[in-house]
DNA sequence: GATCATAGTCGTCTTCCTGACGATAAACAC
DNA sequence: GTGTTTATCGTCAGGAAGACGACTATGATC
């Protein structure tokens, strides 16, 4: 079979960034890394990298979240659910600008993880240093400074990372998602606490309760209990087979 | 500044592909072109092409849609809505096995286009011909007959058509976007039947007309009325403000 | 022109879910 | 013990949806 015709396409070079979530002190944070290399040489970017010549771009989404944090992601497309605990991720989107990078052409696939609250990251790549950054504080820099502040995240990972936040808040409505973010066994206390922090809001913890526990499928209790967030012992549960929550937790309106 | 390395990074090929769906005679259907050119010669396969070299990606999967139906976009992003009917076009994922091109490693980020009822296609680019086809035919045929029957769709196009048919389904659920398949005017009658293909299930008339026209901003009358449909004649509508439908229209269980 | 078939529109009733919130339970700190 | 914190159960009112009856306005048919 003959190869395309090179003079019928533009080369292009295909990169993976990645918006990795977790909940740290009641707050929504994502992994960000201070870049060593020009462009955007000192400020804040997505974790990512280039796609390798025979590496599909989920394997290479699942590389650098491991070489930036240790994890090891779950494939959503197993047949089984992986028994210990990764962390999830999926695609996002793709940012093809044709200057979003000032030296050549890239396209790059934004992928969004989301994990349970990890240590102090460990810099690896070409990353100087890495830091657990809230959103609303980068989010808030970028709208108001502008985003040629030095304080704002280098290339288009603003929109990247703003997609990817709106992508998980809409997604812990209608799904089990939200459990990505808790250890292997947690309250539902714990459980609600996300929600909270992911959305900006405050639940109440009856009615919550009650929307969890009385949806089937959704956890299953493991028979231990904790105190470790103090008061009453709560009841742990592990997440249930249930992927989708129907009817969906409802949103409250800001 | 100094270029990247060029051998950091392997050198892809980019491409759009685009899974239109549109209702005809009620049942979904999509647009599919038959294959002039190896690989997959005289196979089925979604319409789509390479991106150039200073073309955004959405401009690239507009470009597409044009040449292949005449359509012209709405930019989601603009500030005001498109005043002429053209389609939704959204972007839907990207997909980048190593081999699901055998001459060379090929990116395609696939779009999503939602269109009123149309003429038959007109053929273009490298398409011998192209054809509306119903998306159940098409995924059954790829279900029971395996990828490399030659009633297969090429590449792995089967599974993205599968998943913009699944986004598409999801997504009128929660959002005004089924309206994208309507004329610019229409009755609640054929919102219901555009609904009712899409998810492939028949709905109380009575219950549909209440939420409908029950949800502010979701409608808006023109005053004018219809009999195109037969019986009484209906009272015709436009798409209103509203893009996010709250609470969501419930898809019955199956 | 009467009858019929078709489609649209308005109501009613029951059931389920949610939001608001009272009350009780079981731990820890002092 | 008293107070504080968190968990859990229960009650009640309001809203939305499913099931379905009733009526309306057109074109088609006899």
């Amino acid at each position: 079979m003959p190869p395309y015709d090179p003079s019928a396409f533009p080369p292009f070079a295909v990169t993976v960034d990645l918006v990795v979530l977790t909940v740290r002190s009641h707050s929504l944070c994502t992994l960000v890394v201070r870049r060593g290399e020009t462009p955007f040489r000192g400020r804040w970017a997505l974790p990512g990298g280039f796609v390798r010549a025979d590496e599909d771009l989920g394997a290479a989404a699942a590389r650098e979240l491991a070489e930036e944090t240790g994890l090891r992601a779950h494939d959503p497309g197993a047949p089984h659910p992986v028994p210990d605990h990764g962390a999830h991720l999926e695609q996002l989107a793709t940012y093809g600008a044709p200057e979003r990078d000032p030296r050549m052409r890239v396209v790059s696939v934004a992928h969004l993880a989301l994990a349970p609250d990890l240590p102090a990251p460990r810099p690896g790549g070409d990353a100087n240093s890495a830091r657990w950054a809230p959103v609303e504080e980068l989010l808030d820099q970028a709208r108001a400074a502008g985003d040629d502040s030095p304080d704002a995240l280098a290339f288009d990972h603003a929109q990247i990372l703003s997609d990817g936040v709106e992508r998980a808040r809409s997604k812990i409505e209608y799904s089990s998602l939200a459990t990505a973010f808790c250890p292997p066994e947690f309250t539902v206390g714990e459980l609600r606490r996300v929600y909270e922090a992911v959305w900006g809001v405050s639940l109440d913890p009856r009615n919550f309760h009650r929307k969890v526990t009385g949806t089937p499928g959704f956890l299953v209790p493991t028979g231990g209990t904790t105190t470790r967030q103090g008061g009453r012992p709560a009841q742990l549960f592990r997440a249930g087979g249930a992927t989708l929550l129907n009817p969906p937790m409802l949103r409250p309106e800001v």
